[in-house]
DNA sequence: TTTAAATAAGGAAATAAATCACGATTAAAA
DNA sequence: TTTTAATCGTGATTTATTTCCTTATTTAAA
């Protein structure tokens, strides 16, 4: 890999591998760039060069070799390297993400779920336990686990957070509307569900421009 | 506004939003760009731009008003605009999003759900009902909905979203690993849980730099 | 075999974004 | 009142990203 891969980059990375995710499906052997940027809406130079970036090469007149494009994306952004997760906060979110087949497909493997209430603590969903809050700390040694999904109300997140952090909870996937102050050596992804979409629509019902779209965010 | 915000600034926006909400939660009258910029582990001078895009202005020596900053924000991103919405697809995340109190707080106003099991016809989540699939068009029409919330399983993203098109939407928010193929003047926004967040991870592992990070998705 | 057309690769140019630097302002302390 | 220190606002600079453009390659058609 030639350096560190820009966010920007990352997404169009995972933009080409549903589109290659596609093509296997239907058989599809090649995918040219021009064909990628058509459907992302995109300039074509641009996918060569995001391919480029990965060390991966094409064929001239014929395009990139699905299979093994889609397998250079995966391990330049790591999906092929099996990461365990606790999700924090059993609510809707929280189940709805234990559920989510995609985790796994991208190896992201949720051993268990945290709650602090009692009424959920034992049950199950989808297979996967639900553990009082408290039992966090150990199971998080015991296992090994270093990834925390926070789903939790925002009243209680940051106190939550640095709970995590006291656990040995290295990286945290945010999806609180909170900014967590965790200490150094501690990493907190903030996923931002509605800001973008919004945006999105707001922004287009000003321009009127009318013409097609297809965006990520 | 001067001009159109860029992606970044709109990412950056909420997070000063996350912050400001929080303020006003603690009592907070004031914040300083050094500060949001600290929360965030970024340059307090790209604080001071972004706000000045909405043009918005600060005090000397104080920093920014958090009820008027906040609301400036609300403004630019469109929050303060009640949108109406259908979630296609009734299933974990659709049913997740109907009851994340969130989107209603942004303005996004969640009508109905539409599946095709008819099983789930019928149910109601939250007070929303679930309709049959075929009853969207009319309902579309007859409610003036034009944004579709996407989370189908992905073999029939593609179907759901050509059906949709013809039946008047206009934005589709699509939770699905798809590219949808839409006419011009439709407009997709993709949703990427999964991608950038694995990145981060991955990527801190190689680097090992064990500085403290807050990053946005 | 030759020609034509589609494409990859990658340097150069243009555009966008982030950071730096500093003057102006202002609240609070001396 | 004067001084000090914190902060805003913004032009200039640097860095990152995207787009443009040319060359080389390769398949398929003439």
């Amino acid at each position: 890999m030639k350096g560190e891969l820009s966010e920007k980059v990352i997404k169009r990375l995972t933009l080409y591998h549903f589109i290659l995710n596609e093509c296997v499906d239907n058989g599809l052997e090649y995918i040219s760039s021009p064909r990628i940027a058509e459907l992302l809406n995109i300039d074509n130079s641009q996918v060569r060069k995001d391919i480029g970036l990965i060390n991966h090469n094409g064929k001239c007149k014929i395009g990139y070799e699905v299979a093994t494009l889609k397998i250079a994306i995966e391990n330049a952004l790591g999906f092929e390297k099996n990461k365990d997760a606790f999700i924090v906060g059993a609510g809707n979110l929280g189940t709805a993400l234990i559920k989510y087949q995609d985790l796994k497909d991208y190896g992201l493997n949720v051993l268990a779920l945290f709650d602090s209430d009692p009424l959920k603590v034992g049950m199950k969903i989808n297979g996967k336990e639900i553990f009082h809050i408290s039992k966090l700390s150990n199971l998080a040694t015991r296992l090994n686990v270093d990834i925390a999904i926070l789903t939790v109300p925002k009243e209680i997140a940051q106190e939550c957070a640095t709970f995590l952090v006291k656990s040995g909870i290295k990286y945290i996937w945010n999806f609180t509307p909170r900014i967590l102050r965790v200490e150094k050596g501690v990493k907190v992804w903030n996923e931002n569900l509605i800001g973008n979409f919004l945006q999105f629509v707001a922004q287009d019902e000003v321009l009127n421009d009318n013409g097609n779209k297809n965006m990520h965010g």
